[in-house]
RNA sequence: GGGCCGUUAGCUCAGCUGGUUAGAGCGCAUGCUUGAUAAGCAUGAGGUCCCUGGUUCGAUCCCAGGACGGCCCA
């Protein structure tokens, strides 16, 4: 019976409704949400009528268009996003073009394996660049949806790809600026060639192989002006005194198994930071690494006696004798000195080695290259000339114990580099090849100083940039290959010397923007010949074009070039954001073009976030299958949630990613999305018209809009600095202090009062002021969510804006300060009402209370009036000031049964029965039960 | 092996220039609610602030060394 009667009360209430469901359900309605972006060009529109307010520009580093986005590079790209929806919001013409760098070497392998093609040389150039060209637009469609999936915005309809003409024609345009300022020049490299394809290898191409090799341990002897200057280095004292005569010939031992490449040495070089002895042996001293004695020198070392020593840096650039050829061999210092075999005097040829090549050019070393393509010895290699190298090293073996230069040979097996076409041992070689100068124009100096009018987050990075910049070895500009960017240089066939004119270039440049670089490999040389050309080195007229492509780090390094600086976009960029690798890959291509070419960084601001790695803190990888692909994430658990971990994370460290992860940042966005539904079931009745301005709120409602303002401007705040962290814990915060205090509070006045009461009407425009404020806050980073709830809200309350997207902080008003004692009084509130709420019997609506506080505080509770009673979710409430001392200001604090019984309806504890209609509710509520029904008392 | 970075409750993170009973959210436990209900509220238990030294009246915070982890390079 009485369930009856209350079942009818019941529906006489105003009890929550909306159609934003209480599940997510997030993979399957999110593409309707981008599905709706695009129609309505929601970010385009924005963009547009930001136009006039300032712009400010995030320039996208171009992922490799090749393979799916993991969640390393879905925690980048949501990170653009979000400060790029920041800036939109904010009424910044955030125009966000997404780029693509789409040539290289890997797409060439890649396609190349698809076809089922062993040598590159057999397939026609402009068919292989055809089907790289495919294969590039591949996936970048595959990436593009991809992207789109994550619900960024940008314009993805247009984005910049390096294969595009105009992209082409910029990079080759950047050759000819280079060239123009005498920035570039042809020198030798060391670089993997197979002796038997005639070819150079790159890494991706080269299989590890036993192979047993001759291990030798070979005398570098000084003659006796060097042996001078070592021993006065390396001698203690004591026996300097004595008489250096005593010590016999000087070397240095070396220790290689590659005969070979000893006609190519120039050079040893030893460790800064190690110790090298001095050791007699017999009628001779020898030197080598300390640590490494017992093992270089054998069963010669108990004989040894150590006469003297120096750290490695002490012996810089003294020199000893070449044991084969007419020339000296000078001590140099390396850090990848090896200190686990050898001798720690690692015979250097700067021809046959990547290191050695380095080393070389650091000391500006010759870079000899006594090997032809074929593998055998050139005239440059004196008695060695016409021999196959492998063929030659038991002859340089032989001559070496001729002439008492070898201490020890033996045989030796290793892994070794191989073709992995032919299986034949690989060789490093130096080959001519186009070099940026770093030092020309004093090039590396202008990038170290235009650091500093970089900011860095962190700050650290500067120090990491520099650095970079600092050992940037010479930027060797040129491949061998097809999948890429023609460097216009031509041979001169009268002389044979390669020029990169910058006349040639830019022709090429004009001719690439409407053909595309294709016309390098169909065009005749003859339209890249400007009128009267002739070869610099010798005057001849016949050219041939040069068949190399520019390194891709070339290519992404201008992108700045290509995108910014037109179309309402500036250059500088305002913030690049990169993981934190890029400070050798991007960050650092970008600076070295835009500083040799316009002189400052291309951008303002270098931002890193940090790397993904799996639940354990280790690396993901593909090969364990620890790896996460971001289409199964967001097909699993949806964009929204992995958005918000990626907001939940300190995005400058290295992170964690994977399912438990995820599972506890999903219940976060439950709870966000709990108290979205809680807002928006509360205003399906509220017309425009009913909503009050906030001077006709009641005090309750004031405060929770300050509330609010304060949460906006302290979000927006921390996006301005970048720190998306910090926001998303304001978020949590925010939305956890609405519900416990403020929610709670609103649900008796909301429910039960008459639809168009005046209290109901307060309560629900602050809540629409709460609700669309709070959503525009978050939409950065829950962009699926805020929108689901904007559209969730009526179109009449909408107003103009018809997305989340179009709504603004607006916060610029607004001050901080001003916020203070609001914050104070609902700092107040929440320890009041948590009173209440810990008390167990009487409890909330069973209780009256009976509060005394001192004068200060019921100043400021006394000007809430009724809204403090609903504040503190009591029946009745009485308030009185006292005198005594109270750090809260609480002095007493009386939880009493309240008067009179529950009502039926409201559940507040009033005087029941004034209308004889209605025994078990009280007369406010018989009211609005009388006008529900029409019936007057 | 080198350069750089990190290490605070089970998890994600706060802790401003050295002095706090070292905090929050999630999880967990307990209680309440059942008119936000595959929701909501309250209370509580969880920490040798990686380790070892040093500076200091006093260090999670400064310095040195080490351990573990990561990125880049070798």
């Amino acid at each position: 019976m009485n369930q009856g009667t209350t079942m009818d009360y019941r529906d006489t209430l105003n009890l929550p409704k909306t159609a934003f469901a209480m599940r997510a359900d997030l993979p399957k309605r999110e593409p309707d949400r981008i599905e709706w972006w695009r129609e309505h060009r929601t970010y385009e529109r924005r963009l547009q009528r930001n136009a006039s307010g300032g712009s400010w520009t995030l320039h996208d580093g171009p992922p490799y268009a090749n393979g799916d986005v993991h969640m390393g590079t879905f925690f980048n790209m949501v990170l653009k996003d979000m400060f790029v929806k920041i800036a939109l919001l904010d009424g910044k013409f955030a125009k966000f073009v997404p780029g693509w760098d789409m040539h290289g070497l890997p797409i060439e392998y890649e396609t190349l394996k698809h076809l089922g093609v062993q040598d590159f040389h057999s397939i026609d150039p402009l068919e292989l660049r055809a089907k790289c060209k495919e294969r590039a637009l591949y996936w970048l469609d595959r990436q593009r949806a991809q992207r789109i999936r994550m619900g960024n915005f940008g314009l993805f309809e247009h984005p910049y790809r390096t294969i595009d003409p105009s992209f082409e024609a910029t990079i080759v345009n950047a050759l000819a600026d280079l060239a123009d300022r005498q920035q570039i020049y042809k020198g030798l490299r060391s670089t993997l060639w197979c002796i038997h394809d005639e070819t150079a290898l790159a890494e991706a191409e080269i299989e590890y192989e036993q192979r047993l090799s001759p291990s030798i341990y070979v005398r570098f002897t000084a003659n006796d002006e060097q042996r001078r200057r070592i021993l006065n280095v390396m001698l203690r004292q004591a026996q300097e005194d004595t008489g250096s005569g005593a010590v016999g010939p000087v070397s240095v031992l070396i220790w290689t198994t590659t005969p070979w490449t000893l006609p190519a040495n120039v050079a040893i070089a030893l460790r800064p930071g190690a110790s090298y002895g001095l050791y007699q042996v017999g009628g001779e001293a020898v030197i080598v690494a300390e640590s490494l004695a017992p093992h270089a020198l054998g069963d010669r070392f108990a004989q040894a006696k150590l006469i003297g020593r120096a750290r490695g840096d002490r012996l810089d650039n003294l020199a000893v004798r070449h044991p084969l050829m007419d020339r000296d061999s000078v001590i140099v210092l390396a850090d990848y000195v090896d200190m686990e075999t050898g001798t720690g005097a690692v015979h250097t040829a700067p021809g046959h080695g990547a290191d050695d090549f380095d080393t070389g050019m650091k000391y500006g070393l010759p870079i000899l290259n006594p090997v032809d393509a074929t593998g055998h010895f050139t005239a440059e290699a004196g008695p060695y000339a016409g021999l196959q190298i492998f063929a030659a090293n038991p002859v340089i073996v032989d001559d070496l114990r001729r002439n008492g230069a070898l201490w020890s040979a033996a045989e030796y097996e290793h892994s070794y580099p191989h073709c992995w076409r032919c299986h034949n041992p690989v060789i490093f070689r130096a080959t001519a090849q186009w070099f940026l100068a770093m030092d020309q124009n004093l090039l590396r100096q202008h990038a170290i100083d235009a650091i500093d009018a970089v900011e860095y987050t962190p700050e650290w990075g500067r120090v990491r940039q520099r650095q970079m910049i600092e050992t940037h070895p010479e930027w060797c500009l040129s491949r061998q290959r097809t999948w890429g960017t023609p460097i216009p240089a031509l041979i001169c066939t009268a002389c044979n010397e390669s020029v990169l004119d910058p006349r040639v270039v830019r022709l090429a440049a004009r001719r690439f923007a409407e053909a595309g670089a294709n016309a390098w490999w169909s065009d005749p040389v003859e339209v890249y010949l400007p009128e009267k050309f002739v070869c610099p080195s010798c005057g001849g007229t016949a050219f041939a074009k040069e068949m190399n492509i520019v390194d891709i780090w070339f290519e992404s390094g201008v992108t700045h070039l290509a995108v910014l600086g037109r179309d309402g976009l500036a250059w500088p960029s305002d913030l690049v954001l990169e993981g934190g690798d890029q400070f050798r890959g991007w960050f650092r291509s970008s600076l070295v073009t835009a500083v040799a070419i316009k002189g400052r960084a291309p951008y303002r601001h270098v931002m890193k976030n940090g790397w993904v790695n799996d639940e354990q803190g280790r690396p993901m990888s593909k090969s364990l299958g620890t790896g996460i692909d971001a289409a199964d994430a967001m097909a699993k658990w949806g964009a929204d949630v992995l958005r918000l971990w990626a907001a939940s994370v300190e995005l400058v460290d290295d992170v964690r990613f994977g399912p438990h992860v995820v599972e506890q940042v999903g219940r976060v966005y439950r709870n966000v999305r709990n108290r979205i539904r809680f807002m928006l079931s509360n205003l399906d009745d509220l017309g425009p018209s009913d909503v009050v301005a906030r001077d006709e709120m009641e005090p309750l409602d004031r405060l929770a809009r300050a509330v609010t303002d304060a949460f906006v401007a302290e979000v927006k705040g921390a996006y301005d600095r970048f720190e998306i962290h910090d926001a998303y814990l304001r978020i949590v915060d925010f939305e956890s202090t609405m519900s416990g205090l403020y929610f709670d509070a609103l649900k008796d006045p909301l429910y039960s009062r008459a639809i168009g009461d005046a209290r109901r009407r307060s309560a629900q425009s602050a809540l629409l002021y709460v609700l669309t404020r709070f959503l525009t806050a978050v939409a950065p980073v829950l962009s699926f969510t805020a929108e689901e709830a904007w559209q969730s809200l009526s179109e009449a309350l909408r107003g103009d804006d018809e997305s989340v997207f179009d709504t603004a902080f607006n916060v610029a008003h607004l001050r901080p300060s001003a916020f203070a004692s609001d914050l104070a009084l609902w700092e107040e509130l929440r320890a009041l009402r948590a009173r209440v709420a810990a008390s167990e019997d009487p409890r909330d609506f069973e209780a009256q209370l009976r509060l005394t506080v001192t004068p200060g505080l019921h100043k400021r509770l006394a000007g809430l009036g009724d809204n403090l009673r609903e504040a503190l979710v009591v029946s009745q409430l009485e308030l009185r000031s006292g005198e005594a001392d109270a750090s809260d200001g609480v002095i007493a604090f009386e939880l009493l049964p309240a008067q009179g019984a529950k009502c039926a309806r409201c559940w507040k504890y009033r005087e029941l029965g004034t209308d004889p209609q209605h025994p078990q509710i009280c007369a406010d509520c018989a009211a609005v039960v009388r006008a529900l029904t029409g019936r007057a008392p």
